[in-house]
DNA sequence: AAATAAAAAGATATTAAGGTCTTTTTTTTC
DNA sequence: GAAAAAAAAGACCTTAATATCTTTTTATTT
């Protein structure tokens, strides 16, 4: 569904909001280990999401990464739109290049329902209501 | 959604849906060119499909590629599991090694529904539907 | 000011997907 | 039986995603 990068995109900024509710920051090492994403690699990804100010960094030692007021209310699907483009938001499921309301390929009315529900459910769901449930103890980001 | 070699798996067995209808066979040159596919790798993902008896084959001069009667009620899902394995349909949408029922990642429930709606739409459209439904006129495979 | 801690940036390596080219096998037709 | 047409098989190439390693910059602490 999401490449990898975008997986460890998502799963890092649930990281960051998890652990930095005290005003603290936390390193890309701390990210790295606590998501069990490669180290350089997750660092690509935050200097990406840092950017576009969708995650905030400071340098230097007690440095690291946290979220601002607002950074909490990222949805997914801006992260997927960051990270992995817009793709899957527009592309056409057979990947032909002509294919729209009037002139549908096959399978675009099918496939229009689900790409709505995916959709409605990446914009409805923000960072911050992942760390609600994972504050709730019933969800989890375990990785064995 | 799919990976390149789906796609182009899903528009080769609908290619071979529409143009064999009398009883005649298509080659891999026809179809690559009836696909906008690059026409080795093409047959590469035909040779797959023609090992799982998901379409016909007969060698040498007249040869080509048909679908037996049951061919043309092949779905969408017994297509992607082919080509792209079943991940899409099990692993967790985070990439999480743990993710069930019991252990929910944080996006299991939303996810849930949106895979629910995904795996039936899979389910219930077969090449046949697509076949009737260009064969209406008003859906169409362009690319450009 | 020096040492240190952290992210940023850049360079390089590895792997998997996507794509092309060549040879072999099978079948048909003449 | 020779020539030709087609798929099958295999070798190889290219590109993009993933991953690692090294250097640089920035900020902090002592």
């Amino acid at each position: 569904m999401f490449s990898r990068s975008c997986e460890y995109a998502i799963k890092a900024l649930i990281y960051v909001a998890q652990n930095t509710k005290d005003g603290k920051r936390v390193s890309i090492k701390e990210i790295a280990k606590g998501t069990d994403a490669p180290e350089h690699f997750v660092a690509k990804i935050l200097q990406e999401l840092s950017k576009k100010k969708m995650v905030m960094s400071i340098k230097g030692p007690n440095g690291g990464f946290y979220l601002e007021e607002g950074g909490k209310h990222v949805s997914l699907e801006r992260i997927v739109k960051e990270i992995d483009g817009d793709g899957m938001f527009t592309n056409c499921v057979l990947g032909l290049k002509v294919c729209s309301e009037k002139t549908p390929c096959p399978v675009h009315l099918e496939y229009k329902e689900v790409k709505k529900n995916l959709i409605r459910m990446l914009e409805n769901n923000t960072i911050s209501d992942f760390n609600d449930k994972l504050d709730s103890g019933k969800f989890f980001l375990k990785n064995e």
